[in-house]
DNA sequence: TTGAAAGCGCTAACAA
DNA sequence: TTGTTAGCGCTTTCAA
């Protein structure tokens, strides 16, 4: 039976019913000092008898100042976060090297913003010896603020770099170009565009002017108009509410609806994810549309999606998992004392069954 | 610039400054007691002097003997669980719970068979005040059995009960047999089957032996194979190795392949997951089967699936995030000292459009 | 090789 | 209303 927590036993009582003092039978623990292997059995036989089973974490940590405790902030609420495979590719490399260095993840509702409170509490008072900040969405993060006066030290994800903060990055721009660029040498010139959410409310939907994307805050979503602007003007800009395989759909229908006079109609669509991509791939076909030959696609992640066979998308592969990976090496880093360094990942174009010439 | 957590001023420095007692300043942060305004003010002004943001949670947590920290121990590596749209859903409703009640997650990965460590490390020594295993499956979990050592309460979920233990479960049997159900009613009598694997290795693939499945050892896969036996016996039983669309196609593409002639093809495929069973819809369609014309296709989750589109998946309904919410009012149940319970949540079959009357 | 003593930073009796 | 005192359970000098 479970004892409750309370009356657990302690060191003390350990090292009293061993006949050796406490701070001896905390080497017999650490393994860290001298120590006779007779004492140590001795205080081992003793904590057996008792029920002891190790040090309690809270002394522990309390003395060391550390908790092996990473708290980890996600962009959204956690719903969304599990719920997109983008994260969750992420937070799979990071748990991995953490786990590797015996941390713990602490996860933390990030931005809230239909929420009165702008930070969760865990922010503010949560033990943790570094905060990974995996989705950087706002260049005045109200969390990268109040970690940075609890003293909390920060990796980030994403276009922000602070001085002293290490940051692992895609150049977001510069793969959205090459996306756009693919489809321009294939010859297409009336090009849509789905983009993420321009700010983190997400409440905004449909099709976006230009003054409206001046304002964009997101910096992601801001890299990636951009790096299509940088090739090439879109014929329209279609803004989803998230990153969810409807909300690509709900875009190419109304992109690529009836109403739209054929010859008017975009050849090829870029969507700013997989997920909004596939929704729009989803969409044509729908509306009876043949992928490629009457509508080009081409998103931006590269998510495996065995579900869109026998299409496979032509997107912008970024390294989700090696992402998770450095953040969780940026940790590492940050507690051993280097120095933290701006880590920017590749990106590559890999053509699937999505894009194709441009008909005439 | 955010100062190093080593050189943070404490509490007694503040109190210091502000010319009076720790346990006044204490006060002044915590308000659980009386305290003179203008002193309050004094003391927060001291810790503004100082940059002083707040207590350490580090000394509160030893004080207190609680950390505010549940652990989650994942059924599987974290990689995975983030990966299953139903491991999701139950931990989004777990952290809307906690998260109200200011109790942070931290996450464990759960049994990890390839490895050699039976258990991470974070179970046998992270700081938690609970610990839930949303993916109960084994009679024997170590993890548990670790815990238990710890004094550390647990919640479980799944088909385990355990004395002055909470558990949230569905009637997974029952949900399976209601599934199987609606196939006979139908007249479907050549019903396929598709398992959850049957044990913790999630090894083994293909069509399996009634020997091996009376081995079985993952409760929630034993429960659902009891569920379709309770009404009739299945024509084929194709073990996957793990719940993936792909892994549900790999399945259907053998149980309904060419090879099989006609007269003798099943009518009908129960799959223990919406997940197999959108892999069923899927090779089907390659097939060139027509669903439910040709085969009727059951899942179980009630997971929305829009790709599937047009098909919608007729599926036993399971209320996944009231499960994580009735998981975290169980921790908090448990941290409020009341009386653990079992909880059973109601499932419901659902139809949508991949079944009707078997043909002739 | 072991033990004594001094905290880590905070909270909560209790006394003033 | 504020201050004094005594720890929470552990680790780590330093001395024996």
């Amino acid at each position: 039976m479970p004892r409750s927590a309370s009356d657990r036993p302690t060191l003390a009582l350990v090292a009293q019913r061993a006949g050796v003092s406490v701070s001896t039978a905390s080497l017999a623990f650490s393994g860290a000092g001298p120590i006779t292997s007779e004492t140590r059995d001795r205080v081992l036989a003793a904590a057996t008898e008792l029920g002891y089973h190790g040090p309690n974490p809270l002394g522990r940590q309390l003395r060391s100042g550390r908790c092996g405790i990473v708290g980890v902030v996600l962009g959204d609420n956690p719903g969304r976060a599990f719920r997109d495979p983008v994260s969750i590719r992420v937070l799979d490399g990071l748990m991995e090297v953490l786990g590797e260095h015996r941390l713990g993840v602490l996860l933390i509702p990030g931005n809230q913003p239909q929420s009165i409170a702008p930070l969760d509490p865990l922010v503010a008072s949560a033990a943790m010896d570094v905060a990974v900040l995996i989705w950087g969405a706002l260049p005045d993060d109200p969390n990268l603020a109040a970690l940075g006066r609890r003293g909390v030290p920060v990796v980030l994800c994403g276009e922000q770099t602070l001085p002293g903060v290490p940051v692992v990055r895609i150049d977001d721009r510069a793969g959205a170009a090459e996306a756009v660029r693919h489809l321009t040498e294939l010859g297409h010139t009336r090009i849509a565009e789905i983009t993420l959410p321009l700010d983190v409310w997400g409440a905004h939907s449909g099709v976006v002017t230009a003054a409206r994307i001046a304002e964009a805050t997101v910096m992601v979503t801001v890299a990636r108009l951009a790096g299509f602007r940088d090739v090439i003007e879109p014929v329209i800009t279609w803004e989803a509410s998230a990153s969810f395989v409807e909300h690509g759909r709900e875009a190419a229908l109304s992109i690529l609806g009836e109403w739209v006079p054929a010859s008017q109609r975009p050849t090829a669509i870029f969507a700013q994810t997989d997920q909004l991509a596939a929704g729009a791939v989803i969409a044509a076909r729908e509306l009876g549309l043949r992928v490629p030959e009457d509508v080009s696609i081409v998103g931006f992640d590269g998510l495996d999606l065995p579900w869109l066979s026998p299409d496979v998308l032509t997107s912008v592969h970024q390294p989700l998992r090696a992402k998770g990976v450095a953040m969780g090496q940026a940790v590492v880093g940050l507690l051993a004392g280097e120095e933290p360094q701006v880590v920017t990942l590749p990106t590559q174009l890999i053509e699937g069954t999505t894009t194709t010439k441009a008909e005439g």
